[in-house]
DNA sequence: GTTGTTTATTGAACGCTGTTCATATTCCGC
DNA sequence: GCGGAATATGAACAGCGTTCAATAAACAAC
């Protein structure tokens, strides 16, 4: 049955091109220039035919946000070159960081819009990816870091790994959030933002949890 | 000249009724139902006439926006009832995450949307308001409890209070923005969370800055 | 190769949005 | 009462997401 193979994958090309073309629009012109229209433009069809591969507006801002966060994923990954537990967490914090002030449409539509959309990235996918969303899977990264740190260092021996992970991760989210949505109300710069307050936050548990 | 004055009060009444209807529409159901037409039915008036009051409907948001964040200034001035620096910083930060629930949509509306949005809160405004914006307001009381928690304790001799206030901050505003738009992501309860995140911060910058 | 059926695609339409503007109405000083 | 200014209207424009009857294309069967 090559035929109806090649309609399938003519179908999921056409889908993945959508998305392509999605995207780019998104990131040179912003979340609000994505319209249907644009994009049936862009792929020379009629606005209609869109609806054949997505159910609305909404499932192609999702896949765009699902796309953003492996991305994110492999920027905190990246923080695997330090050895010491402690050090990798400040990597990783930086390369958060970088990665919202690099991708700010897609941190945007990830983290600052609807709770639908936060839902697609964080919720444990319907599909049975064992390796779960790539939201925990980012998540997992933290709390394994702090799980190891709490392992190689004696001053945290009572850390909450979890806890301290969603601490962490709150923290940056505020930094790289108040740039983005009040860029002129934090005068210090992000990076040294982010440097102190990882010395503060991992000061602060180990000594209150320690 | 009590024609003219009976006008523009008038003028401005109106403005208020169409504000004030812009405000229960946005708390009611949500900012996307806040449109001209809605407005101009709730006060009985034609769409174009909003235009006579508002230069276009971001004007209403904006305004809407500085209403919200007058009124998390109030939430926070609530923070005077503890006598001693870190428990008003207490204080202070449990109150801001009680007005991030209360008015989750307000939240949104200043914290994490565009940033036009923000910097009609936090911008000083062209008025001659001496005080300064309800932003500007709103940071300088951390400010100023971080500065007086300076001088009484020994231990935050070097802190930096324009520093520790913008961490401080952004922390409550991770918190607070993460459990909005991304409600399932914190599994600790936001209480719990904040209360943690003083407690570790405070200790973090003891041991860091002092 | 022609027919019949299924699938893919279209283009017009609906109801909504913010915004503008010529028109009409209302009000005020004279 | 009259002229001019302020106020208000309602239709219109261009755009949006979305739906759907009508059409075109692709295929299977004969």
């Amino acid at each position: 049955m090559g035929i109806a193979e090649r309609k399938q994958r003519h179908k999921t090309d056409l889908r993945d091109k959508a998305l392509k073309v999605s995207q780019k629009i998104m990131l040179n012109e912003g979340l609000s220039a994505l319209t249907i229209r644009r994009v049936a433009d862009e792929i020379e069809y009629s606005p209609g035919a869109i609806y054949l591969y997505f159910r609305n507006r909404e499932e192609i801002v999702r896949e765009l946000g699902r796309l953003g966060m492996e991305t994110l994923l492999e920027y905190l990954q990246r923080g695997d070159v330090a050895a010491d537990p402690a050090e990798r967490l400040g990597v990783m914090a930086l390369n958060y960081a970088r990665f919202a002030s690099e991708h700010t449409e897609t941190y945007r539509l990830v983290f600052m819009s609807d709770s639908e959309t936060a839902r697609a990235v964080f919720g444990s996918g319907d599909d049975k990816n064992t390796k779960g969303s790539p939201g925990e899977r980012a998540f997992h990264l933290l709390v394994s870091e702090f799980t190891r740190l709490r392992g190689s260092h004696a001053d945290f021996a009572e850390l909450d790994p979890v806890r301290a992970a969603e601490t962490y991760w709150a923290h940056l989210h505020g930094i790289a959030s108040l740039k983005i949505s009040c860029s002129e109300f934090l005068k210090t710069p992000v990076e040294v933002l982010v440097e102190t307050s990882v010395k503060v936050l991992l000061a602060g548990i180990r000594a209150v949890d320690g």
